[in-house]
RNA sequence: GUCCCCGUAGCUCAGCAGGACAGAGCAACGGCCUUCUAAGCCGUGGGUCGGGGGUUCGAAUCCCUCCGGGGACGCCA
């Protein structure tokens, strides 16, 4: 619960009191109450919260929106509510209700002592995943993997703010064609580098990763994998590559601000035989059957357009088939949500793992996938391809080094998943205006500012309860309060939506009503008393830019 | 052909579990630094919310259709 949230609650109650009893004293007919919103209007005038049910009792009860809006008003003012200064009938039915600022007054105090939880729910005892990134330890980390990170673990911190118990999960493809693929290149690579003309594959990781992988095995074991016999020397190439891999992705991600708490391997689902398991549970149930010598799962029977295959006509499982049993792994583990992050080029995997789960018995509602459009990379105006297997592109590693871990992440979670996302280096390189988390953190920076100038003056600021926010009346205070009392209801919100943007967004409008106060009125050097309230204003913006930032992975400079 | 995302100001995008005159940043123009950081603030101009139809008291928001851009439709992952 939040003040916005009470306030909500508390004038919901207030307006279902007021027709309930318009209805005994037979003022108003309807069946059933509709399901109607409170909502804080666009328009300053027409009050702190409007409501909408004038407007959709009308058919019901047969009688004019504003004449049913009248009638509730008038019933709702036989009482008085401390918090109410007036309400008003507008527009084609509105109820618009003026509150008085005590509700607003009471901010400070709560945000002082929560300081940095300040916007966390309370725990609601669920557990929720959330996979992302999960990119094939084969190549370098790209622009979508970038963009993944940013979005899933922003989403993983607003979830952990809104409640929830968190769990990080990446999802290592150390098994399956492509490592097999891969091991062709490795060989391939370390054979040639030892002076045997061989062809590359056709589809071999051509990347210079690869080659340079390939040398620093070379530079280990020297020519000894020659004499191996061919499965022994393909398993020493692949072991010390993915480790190689894998401890290359965590340590970038970890450089990102991503932390995860499980590393889950594919190969450990071969090794235990849970796919074959998943197979046969599926084969039981007849959701499977065989043509031209492969098996099918029937994802139409779940709403897919069409059937997929999860065991190829040469015996071996396909990706799909490992993704059962791993998601299967999931829901056994309990989870009351599972959240994957995946690039949009996924989207027709979505229906049959949904279908998947439904058909192993578990409820394809917990299962949420959220889908992020591609990232377009740019240089100065050209697009840059991004290809894995040539490894021309920009890595995550090679980003962060030249744009900076922070607005990196700021600018891939800025804008929603559901968006083409253009990334021009160039312009990201410039750390001018177009990079708006600068804008961010120097209103950090300059509150701090503040401070340390209040500490040369030998000014302090006192305990709350010496303070009296009241003394808050000004337009650009009254607005940065308000905002402030937003944040925990933008994070349920954020939470809800799966939305990581929105706290973007958020901290943007709250900088952006500090730099107008500020520009407006001074802190310091004023009326004793008003000083004081300005400081603690001042304060737990401080607290609320701090506490929106580190969901976002960003870093609060003190000074800039 | 089927499916997914997008189409809002010159540019990049918010807003979209329907709500009252459509928002921000950049760009353009004009102001604001002898007192807390001008990476800032204030103001001005700029939009048939891709087109058409429908549902509704009310549509940028929901539905249908068309157009335009991107993506997915492998016994790849």
């Amino acid at each position: 619960m939040n003040p916005v949230q009470e306030l909500h609650n508390f004038l919901k109650k207030v307006i279902i009191d007021a027709i309930e009893a318009c209805r005994e004293e037979g003022l108003l007919n309807y069946q059933q109450l509709p399901d109607f919103v409170i909502e804080v209007p666009r328009e300053k005038g027409h009050g702190d919260f409007a409501c909408n049910i004038a407007m959709l009792l009308a058919r019901e009860a047969r009688m004019a929106p504003r004449k049913i809006a009248e009638t509730i008003v008038n019933m709702i003012n036989t009482v008085s509510y401390d918090q109410i200064e007036k309400i008003e009938v507008a527009g084609p039915g509105f109820i618009n209700i003026f509150l008085n600022d005590s509700w607003l007054y009471d901010i400070p105090a709560l945000v002082y002592k929560l300081g940095d939880i300040y916007g966390y729910n309370s725990r609601l005892g669920q557990r929720v995943q959330v996979e992302f990134v999960s990119a094939n330890p084969t190549g370098n980390l790209h622009m979508g993997n970038a963009r993944g990170g940013a979005i899933g673990d922003t989403l993983a911190n607003i979830l952990d703010r809104a409640g929830y118990d968190v769990q990080r999960e990446f999802y290592i493809n150390d098994a399956g064609n492509q490592i097999e693929i891969f091991t062709d290149s490795l060989e391939t690579r370390y054979l040639q580098l030892n002076g045997y003309d061989l062809p590359f594959p056709e589809n071999g990781y051509a990347g210079q990763d690869v080659v340079d992988t390939v040398k620093r095995i070379i530079s280990r074991y020297g020519k000894q994998l020659l004499d191996m016999a061919p499965e022994q020397r393909r398993k020493t190439l692949l072991d010390y590559a993915l480790e190689e891999k894998v401890d290359y992705i965590h340590k970038t991600l970890e450089n990102f601000g991503v932390n995860y708490d499980v590393w889950f391997s594919e190969k450990t689902l071969h090794e235990a035989g849970k796919i074959d398991q998943v197979v046969n549970y599926l084969r039981e149930k007849g959701y499977v059957y065989e043509e031209e010598n492969a098996l099918w799962f029937k994802s139409t029977l779940f709403g897919d357009e069409k059937d997929e295959v999860i065991m190829r006509a040469n015996g071996l499982p396909t990706y799909f088939a490992a993704d059962i049993a791993y998601h299967k792994d999931k829901f056994e583990r309990g989870f009351d949500w599972v959240i994957n992050v995946w690039g949009a080029d996924h989207h027709g995997h979505v229906a049959r793992m949904k279908g998947a789960i439904e058909a192993l018995g578990y409820d394809p509602v917990k299962l949420d996938i959220l889908l992020m459009q591609l990232v377009r990379l740019y240089r100065g105006g050209n697009i840059v391809r991004m290809s894995k297997r040539t490894g021309t592109t920009v890595s995550l590693d090679e980003l962060i080094e030249e744009v900076g871990r922070d607005a990196a992440r700021f600018f891939f979670v800025m804008r929603s998943p559901d968006s083409h996302l253009d990334f021009d280096l160039e312009l990201a390189k410039q750390q001018n205006q177009e990079n708006p988390v600068y804008y961010v953190q120097y209103a950090y920076a300059r509150i701090c500012s503040i401070f340390r100038q209040a500490e040369v003056a030998g000014v302090r600021m006192p305990g709350i309860t010496e303070i009296d926010p009241s003394l808050l009346q000004e337009e650009e205070e009254l607005a940065l309060l308000r905002k402030v009392a937003d944040f925990p209801e933008e994070i349920s919100v954020a939470a809800r939506a799966m939305a990581p943007q929105r706290i973007a967004r958020y901290v943007l409008d709250l900088a952006g009503l500090f730099h107008s106060f500020y520009n407006h009125h001074r802190v310091l050097y004023q009326d004793q008393a008003l000083q004081n309230a300005r400081l603690m204003l001042m304060y737990i913006t401080r607290i609320t830019i701090k506490n929106s930032l580190d969901i976002l992975g960003v870093n609060s400079p003190e000074r800039m």
